[in-house]
RNA sequence: GGGGGCGUAGUUCAGUUGGUUAGAACGCCGGCCUGUCACGCCGGAGGUCGCGGGUUCGAGUCCCGUCGCUCCCGCCA
């Protein structure tokens, strides 16, 4: 097998007892008895535990009272199986051990700086100390398996005559959308690169290229600000197809997404997915990612309350309301209300149906019968209100079912729920900029029956746009794209992009475009968020081998760091200010 | 840019209404131990209580500032 070892540890079973066998690996524990010493060695496939007696080898006995955490050894004898009393079950290989008769030392390992079987480490710690860190269980688990839906992906994709092109890492900067990182260049001083934040157009210009069916594991590049669910640096499996069908491609996204739960979770999906229009998600559960792990849908009730004595909801555009199947707590309400106004809302209004008959709320004494009738509850339930323009009230109530799904334990967490979300708008109105943005990007075509509305009523447009939504996680999202030079410019004319600013934008893309571009559209996946969604994993940073931490540094490597005064001078690049020098991650 | 939480041995944490020498477990060092598998037992070392300032006879504890990490809002077509 190779000079170091002849079977790997963790292979050994039963059936090989009886043979001489030289194994090598990690020292996961030792357990030295003064005599007899035991040491469990991992290599990447599990542990084996490996019994040294003194009497066998005195030199093997002196090596292995040496050994600590983390050493790397390498152990000759005899595979023997275990009396049954020290069968250990918990272990693959705990039918057997190895009786060595010869022990050396590798490679040594000073202190570690945290156990590795000890959970709640300090993440700084543990990103500063990746190598560590990664050879966890959990961390090798998530990043093999991160490499089996890469290759599951790949062979579905490939199936369905999909090929893998790679596009360029240092693109053009584009203004539109999340904020570039950039590259400057050294041959073209003042002039800089920008890492994609994916590769739209270079995926679309494929397809006009002739490439009819184009897919690429692709590094995508977003320099905003971290969450737990964000990277700045992502991997999405990026798709597009020439004369596309979107029956077509749902199939074979389903096909690919079952494929992986059944193979990397064991876990059967039902397929087709469901779906749902964006216009219903939004009503239903206040979201255009909804978590159909659980119910607690959203209500509506504008026209009761219309004219209401409760001056709140008496003129209000939209009134909607949760039902909770618990009585809430003064405490739980405060806290709710907490919720609702970090989204946006100026109070919340509840009545709580209390298990004695009474019903608390400071509202009711305003509500008409009709409305008492609409809201009535169980006993040992409680109604929360959320009035006002309805795009808040989607928010805020979406806000509050998702928390309240996970404070009273409502969620599921063993279901697994994919759904469509299609039909999104094709514009929100920018109140500040006073202009309509792209809710999408602006290639994507407008749905058919919406043609009409680009003329007239640029809201009600919908577009030919739909995301995958997995446990509440948006795993997946794409488009049609326009194809017609003529549609594109009204699009642009519509977001107030003028021609000069499209031709020093996408110039490029627009010229294509007039030559001979097939229809087509696609889809991307952030495999970050899909390995969140198939893990139940909260934390996005879990899943990346090397990530960076929120403020966005890596603290094992200190980067970014500055950089010395002759590499910017010939990058023609001046710093206004550097503060501090010192590698901010290598305290 | 804004809001919340956290910061005490190498690590995970405890530390009472402000009061003697800041504790525990794991790890580390030394010793004992031949069937353990979180081995056990005995002993030991190890702390600018993130940093700076203030209040006080006295601050890990109270106040102000600051730094770092984290979660959230903004932002992320």
């Amino acid at each position: 097998m190779s000079e170091w070892r002849d079977v790997k540890a963790s292979a050994l079973r039963a059936d090989d007892a009886g043979k001489t066998a030289t194994v090598a690996g990690w020292v996961a524990r030792r357990r030295d008895h003064g005599g007899l010493i035991f040491v469990d060695v991992r290599d990447d496939g599990g542990v084996l535990q490996v019994v040294i007696n003194p009497e066998n080898s005195q030199a093997a006995a002196a090596v292995a009272h040496e050994l600590r955490n983390e050493f790397v050894i390498r152990a000759r004898g005899t595979v023997v199986r275990r009396v049954p009393e020290t069968v250990n079950e918990a272990m693959t290989t705990g039918e057997i051990e190895l009786q060595a008769d010869s022990l050396d030392i590798l490679s040594r390992s000073t202190p570690l700086p945290f156990q590795l079987d000890e959970e709640g480490v300090d993440e700084t710690l543990r990103l500063r100390y990746r190598w560590l860190d990664l050879r966890r269980e959990k961390m090798q688990r998530n990043i093999r398996m991160r490499a089996k839906l890469i290759s599951i992906i790949r062979e579905e994709m490939e199936a369905d005559g999909f090929i893998e092109i790679e596009t360029p890492i240092m693109a053009k900067p584009t203004p539109e959308g999340a904020r570039d990182f950039l590259v400057p260049s050294r041959l073209q001083p003042g002039r800089f690169f920008a890492l994609p934040q994916s590769p739209q157009i270079y995926k679309q210009l494929l397809v006009i290229s002739g490439f009819e069916r184009y897919y690429q594991i692709a590094r995508c590049f977003r320099d905003e600000d971290l969450r737990a669910d964000r990277l700045q640096e992502l991997t999405q499996l990026d798709v597009e197809h020439a004369f596309p069908d979107r029956e077509f491609l749902f199939a074979l996204i389903e096909r690919t997404f079952a494929r992986i739960w059944r193979d990397l979770r064991g876990i059967e999906v039902e397929t087709p997915f469901p779906r749902l229009t964006w216009e219903e998600a939004d009503l239903r559960y206040g979201s255009d990612k909804p978590d159909l792990r659980f119910g607690l849908e959203i209500e509506d009730a504008t026209e009761v309350t219309r004219g209401s004595q409760f001056g709140v909801f008496a003129n209000a555009p939209a009134v909607r309301f949760l039902r909770v199947p618990r009585e809430l707590s003064r405490g739980e309400l405060a806290k709710l209300e907490e919720v609702a106004k970090q989204w946006g809302a100026k109070g919340l209004a509840y009545l709580v149906y209390r298990a004695d008959g009474e019903i608390a709320s400071p509202i009711a004494k305003f509500l008409g019968e009709a409305e008492l009738e609409r809201f009535k509850s169980d006993p040992g339930s409680t109604v929360l209100f959320a009035a006002d323009q309805p795009a808040m009230v989607s928010r805020v109530l979406g806000a509050l079912r998702l928390h309240l799904g996970r404070e009273l334990g409502l969620i599921d967490t063993t279901a697994q729920r994919f759904l469509w979300v299609t039909d999104f708008p094709m514009f929100e109105w920018d109140e500040e900029a006073k202009r309509w943005d792209a809710v999408h990007h602006p290639f994507t075509r407008p749905n058919d029956d919406s043609r009409a509305f680009l003329d007239t009523d640029p809201g009600k447009a919908k577009a030919f746009a739909y995301d995958l939504v997995a446990n509440g996680i948006e795993i997946a999202g794409g488009s049609f794209r326009i194809h017609e030079p003529d549609l594109q410019a009204k699009v642009f004319d519509l977001l107030d992009i003028s021609p000069e600013e499209q031709r020093l934008k996408f110039g490029f893309l627009l010229d294509a475009l007039a030559m001979g571009a097939p229809p087509h559209g696609g889809i991307a996946s952030g495999m970050e968020r899909v390995m969140m969604a198939l893990l139940d994993e909260p934390y996005i940073r879990e899943l990346v081998a090397f990530p960076k931490n929120q403020a966005g540094v890596d603290p094992m490597s200190g980067a970014p760091t500055a950089v010395d005064a002759q590499q910017l001078a010939e990058l023609a690049i001046a710093v206004k200010e550097s503060e501090d020098l010192s590698d901010k991650g290598s305290k």
